[in-house]
DNA sequence: TCTGCATTAATTTTT
DNA sequence: TTAATGCAGA
């Protein structure tokens, strides 16, 4: 690894640091070793120091790989400083710095999207009626403004119909809440910097000198004030390398602008394109088929991606009959490919578009006792044990997340009801105080009678007591102590529909809990390791922790399609390659097959050896089965490079005699070509 | 205030 | 089909 060899266009993009620069990097072109070899020719050669040095990625998985190449090819104590983290985790960093001059306290919560949803419920709860999914959608057009840097003023000026200023008020309001509760989203993380960059030159000056090179990864990905503080951070000087690639844009929905990489163009006019085209990944007949496949695409520049490595064997369609059939299909195939190939667990990849698409292939995999492992999955933090443990912990850290409080005030049942938290809630707003913190006032005895009083005051006892004992004793300790206190093991016995079920959430917590420990180990040099462990949580830092252990481990890995990117895999199997599932029903809808292409272009392109497409005929959608038809992606595939293959039982005659046309129409187009 | 039953919505992708 | 939500009654 230390001795890598680069091609000429590798070797341009490492070597050009005298102005910016665009990296156009085709799927699988080496764009990983070109970053990590910049860093070290920058560190080495150009005389920058480790700490000067920014990479930033989008993914924690990505940012830990980065990091561990360039610690391989430096040895990590030469790297010290050097900043390679996510996007959101920079945002942090800088919050963190300047918390004070942006007025938020330290220990502020970072609200994931399950936080922001709970507390648009209570935002609404008074005058208006939503269900969940029009919150969800209030929250997602509050999202798109913040990513578009607009703030409640000028969304609630702008608003373009009724509807829309609604969603503008809630998000003034949604604003003041987190303001109130020392809390930052997601969103957040990214345009909190942005605005203060704008804000005060003082400070982007302090950054500038902090971070005098910048590379971004998967700058297609970038919205709007993600680019505005990539443009912040590195000033007219320009020192940045971003790199990207059109083609490979799937997060149109999260705000990407993939026009940033035109913009590059127009706003540093001294900005130098290099084009990585040679793909070292995959195969020919899988590259060339990716290529004809995102042909049918606009594109904003020019590639042309090509291989040397063999052509190889070719991509396998395979039809069955349900989805049932689908999963058995795609296991026994791995089993048997595995034995007579002599190939490991983990050298096979099963992506799909949705996330449910894995429970049928879970449930076989689990049948046939395959080791699996399902990667990016956020639904641990979506499980109700987790959010009540996380709810503790935001508590303990920060008394005046109201949104914390809320949660978990009579959770275990500790008498503390609506109305209670109702009254307690309007005193803590009237005196404009958290609600943790109104506990203790005396003015509160006007307003609540005895019962209610007293039990919400045992449990601000019970939390002033566990947080004074983690200033002292062994978090861990405390923490466990705290969870046997109010008896939350008990508790899920009692809230689960078996005794089963509850050991499973027990389990959960005791994961939570584990990762804690390990958080707390390796940050035991933070200022407050504890806090910092929780932060990183929130941030699903640790959502694939300890790396180096996981790949020695063998499994058959399981992901979404988006979650499969920047990844590689010898085999890859394609799941519900269906209209309707790849291209989603709702992209169809939207008129959006731009990007379900380009998602399908980054599946493809994830396999180095050979491709599986799974089609089923059939597939049940809320209980019912419904018939489906294979993709339109198939169809603008190379038809000579694919192999359809029924399945066999469930063939009738018709079917037996259109597949042998078929495939003799194959032959001959291989035979003349 | 809590429990149990009935009704209904969900399946796009993530830091 | 499953999981979450809402309502009625104790």
């Amino acid at each position: 690894m230390s001795v890598v060899r680069l091609n000429e266009q590798q070797s341009m993009a490492v070597k050009q640091t005298s102005s910016p620069l665009l990296v156009l990097a085709g799927a699988g072109s080496g764009k990983t070793a070109v970053i990590t070899q910049k860093i070290v020719h920058l560190i080495t050669r150009c005389g920058y120091q480790p700490n000067q040095i920014a990479a930033v990625t989008f993914t924690n998985k990505a940012a830990k790989e980065m990091k561990a190449r360039v610690g391989k090819l430096l040895g990590d104590s030469s790297v010290k400083g050097l900043i390679v983290s996510t996007f959101h985790n920079l945002g942090l960093n800088i919050i963190r710095r300047e918390h004070r001059t942006i007025g938020i306290r330290q220990n502020f919560t970072i609200f994931d999207d399950q936080d922001s949803l709970a507390l648009m419920r209570e935002l609404c709860k008074k005058d208006v009626d939503a269900d969940k999914s029009e919150l969800i959608e209030i929250l997602n057009r509050i999202s798109a403004w913040k990513n578009d840097l607009k703030l409640p003023d000028q969304a609630i000026a702008q608003a373009k119909d009724n509807d829309e200023l609604l969603a503008a008020k809630l998000y003034e309001a949604y604003t003041r809440s987190l303001k109130a509760y020392n809390a930052v989203d997601f969103d957040d993380l990214i345009l909190v910097p942005t605005l203060l960059f704008q804000q005060n030159e003082t400070i982007r000056e302090k950054w500038h000198h902090r971070i005098r090179y910048l590379l971004v990864d998967e700058y297609q990905d970038t919205n709007t004030s993600q680019y505005e503080l990539v443009k912040l951070l590195t000033g007219k000087l320009g020192n940045f390398t971003v790199v990207g690639d059109d083609d490979q844009s799937i997060y149109s929905w999260r705000g990407a602008q993939p026009k940033n990489l035109e913009l590059l163009q127009k706003d540093f006019p001294n900005l130098k394109v290099v084009k990585l085209e040679q793909n070292y990944r995959s195969c020919g007949r899988i590259l060339k088929s990716a290529n004809v496949l995102i042909a049918n695409n606009p594109h904003l520049f020019d590639k042309k991606l090509w291989s040397d490595k063999n052509y190889g064997e070719p991509i396998r369609v395979l039809s069955v009959k349900e989805d049932n059939d689908e999963a058995e299909r795609v296991v026994n195939e791995i089993l048997s490919r595995r034995i007579k190939q002599n190939l490991k667990y983990r050298d096979f990849a099963i992506l799909y578009r949705g996330n449910h698409q894995s429970r049928l292939i879970e449930r076989a995999l689990v049948i046939k006792q395959v080791p699996y492992k399902v990667s990016g999955s956020t639904s641990f933090f979506a499980r109700a044990e987790i959010k009540d443990i996380m709810a503790y912990l935001k508590l303990l850290i920060n008394p005046d997340d109201d949104n914390a409080f809320i949660r978990i005030a009579n959770v275990p049942r500790r008498e503390i009801g609506a109305t209670t938290l109702e009254k307690l809630g309007s005193y803590a707003n009237q005196r404009g105080i958290g609600m943790f913190a109104a506990i203790f006032e005396l003015g509160l005895e006007e307003h609540l009678t005895g019962k209610g009083l007293s039990a919400v005051r045992r449990f601000g006892q019970l939390i002033v007591k566990a947080s004074d004992n983690l200033k002292r004793g062994d978090t861990l300790a405390v923490l466990n102590e705290l969870l046997a206190y109010i008896g939350y093991h008990g508790y899920l016995f009692e809230t689960s529909s078996s005794p089963k079920a509850a050991e499973y959430r027990w389990s959960n917590v005791a994961e939570l809990l584990k990762w804690i420990e390990k958080g707390i180990e390796d940050n035991a040099q933070a200022e407050d390791p504890f806090a910092t462990t929780v932060t990183k949580i929130c941030l699903r830092e640790m959502l694939d922790r300890n790396s180096e252990e996981e790949s020695e481990q063998n499994e058959v890995q399981l992901m979404t399609l988006h979650a499969s990117k920047g990844l590689e895999f010898p085999h890859v199997y394609l799941l519900g390659m269906e209209e309707e599932l790849l291209p989603h029903k709702s992209s169809i809808e939207e008129d959006n097959i731009e990007e379900e292409r380009r998602l399908a272009y980054v599946g493809i392109t994830r396999a180095k050896e050979t491709l599986s497409i799974m089609v089923a005929k059939q597939r049940q959608r809320y209980g019912e089965m419904i018939n489906s038809v294979p993709s339109r992606f198939l169809e603008e595939m190379p038809q000579e490079d694919l192999d359809w293959e029924e399945d066999r039982q469930q063939l009738s005659d018709d079917e037996k005699r259109e597949r042998g046309k078929n495939n003799l129409a194959n032959l001959r187009k291989m035979l003349s070509s």
